[in-house]
DNA sequence: AGCGTCCAATGCTGTTTCGGTATGGTGTAC
DNA sequence: GTACACCATACCGAAACAGCATTGGACGCT
């Protein structure tokens, strides 16, 4: 599992559209198909249907998006401590 | 950034040895000093002081393993979430 | 001072991973 | 039945990665 893998589930998840999810990730469709599928794989469950308009989240999905939106907010709150820390040290 | 990454950064920050914490992780040294250098370059600062002995945290690092452990402990929660969902569904 | 040791960093190479292009396969609408 | 949407797969070239070998620096011992 990667971090990647973590935002195209989001991506997917919110456009309910693997296309249109790579175009707002700047990818194009088959990787970003495949990070789903990987997904899957991985977590031993199918976290979305596939019907004839798209994609649409199963239970297990919705599980996953939950922890995956607190994991991607987390991350970005480490990268800006981080750069606050290191900026204060560099007053000091 | 990535997860492995990360867990690599844990790892060093708690063996506070590149070459214990890659054994630890069933790698080798060299890679994990790349990862490292990779997270420090990415981060635009320095997360370790290098010594003599090894490597200690510096106040950046000291930030940033927190937010780390807890992106891991979210990452692992994820999983066990969707498999408890998966598992649940499967009854129904 | 010189040598052995322990540390992290770097050069290099073989393999793996990964994204893009092209295509397949299925369902819907007209 | 033809056209059009969707996701999945096959294939290939390029980038990323781990491991081996080595370097470079700092310490301790004699």
């Amino acid at each position: 599992m990667s971090l990647t893998h973590i935002q195209s589930f989001v991506a997917v998840a919110e456009e309910r559209n693997v296309g249109r999810a790579a175009r707002r990730l700047h990818l194009t469709q088959p990787p970003l198909s495949r990070h789903i599928l990987a997904l899957e794989d991985e977590l031993g469950t199918r976290l979305f249907e596939r019907t004839p308009s798209g994609m649409r989240l199963l239970p297990a999905g919705e599980a996953f998006l939950q922890h995956a939106r607190r994991i991607l907010a987390e991350v970005d709150a480490a990268v800006h401590t981080v750069r606050d820390v290191a900026a204060r040290e560099q007053d000091a």
